[in-house]
DNA sequence: TATGAATGAGCGTTCATTCAT
DNA sequence: GATGAATGAACGCTCATTCAT
């Protein structure tokens, strides 16, 4: 009855169907991060979106396959992008944190406040985060900087609890935020000056 | 049935009353734990102290006073205890964050854990934990260990990281917790050769 | 603070439970035959015995628990009361069918009306409907009238039969309700005088 | 593209159409007997059925109405086929009753047993059920067998009954299906000795 | 005409909170 | 105080139905 060969209309009904998707991944991620998980309600988040309650259950299975599509950006922020040929192991650090800064773009702290609340009470989402997100970073395929491995976590530790002081409001993390990719290498490696 | 109350009883009755709140705020602790925040329900606490739900209004305000009260322990490890009067600043820092792990018991740990959870996704939770938890902690009245405000961040958010990271289960920093201490002053202040 | 024993107290509440729960039932009763099980909504049961939709659950574990619980009086039904002894086959066949009409009050046909529907369709309530409700006429543990199980099961089945004609409204079963016990009696066994 | 639709054509698609009425029926029955009217939902007909869920509603007009189309050919089923000029009631009885065994096949017996389950809870389907199913044999046109009202409803009851144990799975019921005309011949005029 | 995504009313159920005892 | 049954608002989720394509 209408022109477009299927071919067309499949891939133009495929295309809305990610962009619906994303529309409401998004939704779900502001509400989710204003009220928490729990207190976020599929109504709210359906109606940030836009659309109706129903249609939330047509691209996602329930409440909690939001949260866990959340992850996904986060598992692909962990993929360490170009990689410089450094000399130097603090400037290579600091290269290294800034990339990491870069990934920590206002959406992706957003999904972090909501992921990272939920998996300190939930096991499993918890080894999903582990998984997906953490060991990644931790155990990188090559890594460029050798480390012992408590070394490796103390780092991370560094920054995720960075993080965390943010994501709480502390005053003077969130104005110095930009600051710190060069403060972290220069506590943990820098100081040729000290 | 009688009326004069001697002061004996009241003491008693003041005992009573101190003990049925620790109580029911130790089995809050445990249940909140163990299933977050707002999967918990007052009936599971009630449960887990022994008494009815009835009870435990008569003695917070309601559910979130509970959480809140756990908050006051939490605060109370922040007061530096003894202070030895140490030259060398590595020595110092290992022996603060000794203080530090030592103050993070089990019971701690529990109840950071769902602090922390709910707190990220609730602002007045985090001013509330901010203001009595780390605040003493990032501006200790007689800071006996002089660090720049960014420094005692990142300090602060290694220790709050690796909480976390314990938190989450991640398995090394599980099994190397003890360690920390040295190891991160290690990290922040050693390399004497470097 | 009150005067009443405790035994005399909590058989009171034992009691007053004990009514609540006949109370919901009989509203259950009444809601479920008139709209049917899946038409029939909690709401509409809490209204129809007064009380509010969590008191229903306070009582009974979920919607279908309601209708479980409808089984219980027609098993009991079930149990051959006296038993006279007769000599005429026709006519101890009369008495027994009697005493079925006599159970098969409106309350007990309300009570069929929906679990029969209901068991139709749905395999685990119809075994047990069978076990609980039919085998024991079927297989009473001392027949009075020995028959074959072939017989058995065509005397219930008529008996059933005859129960669902007048659930459908069949207008001449349900004006000659009262003369079927006596008319299937002769049916089976009787015209002496045919 | 062609406009002028030849009569061939049109024969066609009445016939394209028909078929796809009963294919989706075939389904809804299948579906219905598996899970009740009310739990079997139309996206389950339509993929039993192979189409869309707005093509069923192209066809019927909403869900109600696949349950009434289910009474059609149960109402067919009521119309006396030939008719043998029998001398014997008994063996005139047992023919009529091996005719009605006859049509009692696997599908009718499906939608038996979904139109029975609801027709118990739905007072106007049980009237459509009375009329175009029920009163057809209870009335019929030319009644080979002359009987008093009150026996043709027993008679009637009888394989109603036994039709209701079968669908409720009553196994020596099912074991012995096939025995069931003669027996209730024998039962009910039997006896040539009595 | 066939499709299937969107809709949204309405369901069963939960649980923080109240209050008569 | 202590109790625990009663409450009812609010939730996640379903699914008959519609309608743009």
């Amino acid at each position: 009855m209408s022109r477009p060969p299927s071919s067309t209309r499949e891939r133009l009904a495929e295309n809305t169907a990610r962009l619906r998707r994303q529309h409401i991944l998004d939704a779900a991620r502001r509400v989710f991060a204003a009220r928490g998980f729990h207190r976020a309600t599929i109504r709210e988040i359906a109606a940030e979106a836009g659309v109706s309650d129903g249609t939330i259950y047509n691209v996602f299975e329930d409440k909690l396959a939001l949260l866990l599509a959340l992850l996904d950006p986060l598992g692909e922020a962990a993929a360490p992008p170009p990689l410089p040929a450094e000399a130097d192991p603090t400037a290579l650090l600091r290269h290294l944190l800034r990339l990491r800064w870069a990934a920590l773009t206002p959406e992706m702290l957003e999904a972090l406040r909501v992921v990272l609340s939920e998996a300190l009470v939930d096991g499993w989402l918890a080894e999903c985060l582990l998984q997906r997100v953490i060991a990644p970073v931790l155990a990188p395929p090559e890594a460029p900087l050798p480390m012992p491995p408590a070394t490796l976590r103390i780092l991370m530790a560094t920054v995720l609890g960075l993080v965390q002081l943010r994501l709480l409001g502390e005053a003077e993390t969130t104005a110095r935020w930009e600051e710190f990719p060069d403060l972290i290498a220069a506590a943990f490696l820098g100081r040729p000056d000290a």
